[in-house]
DNA sequence: CCTAAATATTTTAAGCTTGAAATAAATTCA
DNA sequence: TGAATTTATTTCAAGCTTAAAATATTTAGG
């Protein structure tokens, strides 16, 4: 095989990661349409709702505005409409940190506390069932290669020198 | 270690599959959000206006409306939004389908086909740097894996019977 | 042929999402 | 101290997304 008919190496290894995040975003939103529609069906709820209220869930002392934007990667602007909706329904509520009056603890209710145990319990049973061909070493061996991307730091924006 | 003391193999699994399934949510919505900046910076395009001209680039002859939305996983009345816009500034065209009057075929136009070229050298290039941690052999890999989800079949409503 | 059911698409209302602008408060530093 | 900057959050406009309803057309069955 002479040069003139071989790619080179980067030009497959790109086809190959191109390839790989094309299988990743299918993979990722044939799940999560599934979830989406059983949230909706069976608990009349959302995605969003859920990824909040179980980084809620997870912290011991609720957390700030911007700790959650944080935590679920997706802008203020939407977090504030998200815990607006939760706080009409009564799962969360928004406390005023005393040390900084800017700042805002969101938390979780009781009843926010008992929903979602409910939910949580539910969920991480239609996961399972979506994720049934992984066998437990197999499903650890795939989150390990994923956290590479997944915890890559975050680029910042430079400030001007 | 006696049965009390031990998780059952099934609880295990499950919560492997769980850190799973969070595992690639996360580095989705890192690598998406990574590309959506720099479509809108260097391009003032969006992700879902790439992802319909991509399928419409891979297609010969164009896609019906519901085409469209299969193959991008989401629904009909979204990709009528996108289009719309897409139409508006030219990159493609809605085509009557002579044999149904029902259906509309979209087209790349040909400056709707020069504009995705560019943009495809670029973005291929981009996802190759954030994936560039994975070789070729490993990104291979780990695209068969994900395949098992990707391609599921998809869950039909059963009809009453 | 004619009606009923199925199909392709658009429209609509509500919620999600972003980036940028606006507010308000805390921090820095001269 | 007090002005300038940074930080936390909300507001805003625009676009994305869904599910359901509405329209228009085709297909199937009697």
């Amino acid at each position: 095989m002479n040069l003139a008919n071989m790619k080179t190496a980067d030009s497959q290894s790109s086809k190959a990661r191109l390839r790989l995040w094309l299988r990743l975003l299918k993979a990722q939103r044939r799940v999560e349409a599934e979830l989406r529609e059983r949230l909706r069906t069976e608990f009349g709820s959302t995605l969003p709702r859920f990824d909040v209220l179980s980084a809620l869930y997870r912290s011991q002392n609720g957390l700030r505005m911007s700790e959650l934007s944080d935590e679920l990667m997706v802008s203020n602007g939407n977090v504030t409409g998200i815990v607006d909706r939760l706080v009409d329904d009564g799962t969360v509520v928004r406390v005023p940190v005393d040390s900084d009056r800017r700042a805002m603890r969101v938390r979780l209710t009781d009843k926010g506390t008992a929903y979602f145990q409910e939910l949580a319990t539910v969920h991480e049973g239609w996961v399972s069932d979506l994720f049934a061909m992984f066998g437990k070493d197999q499903a650890e061996d795939l989150a390990t290669a994923l956290h590479a991307i997944a915890d890559k730091p975050i680029k910042k924006k430079e400030g001007v020198r």
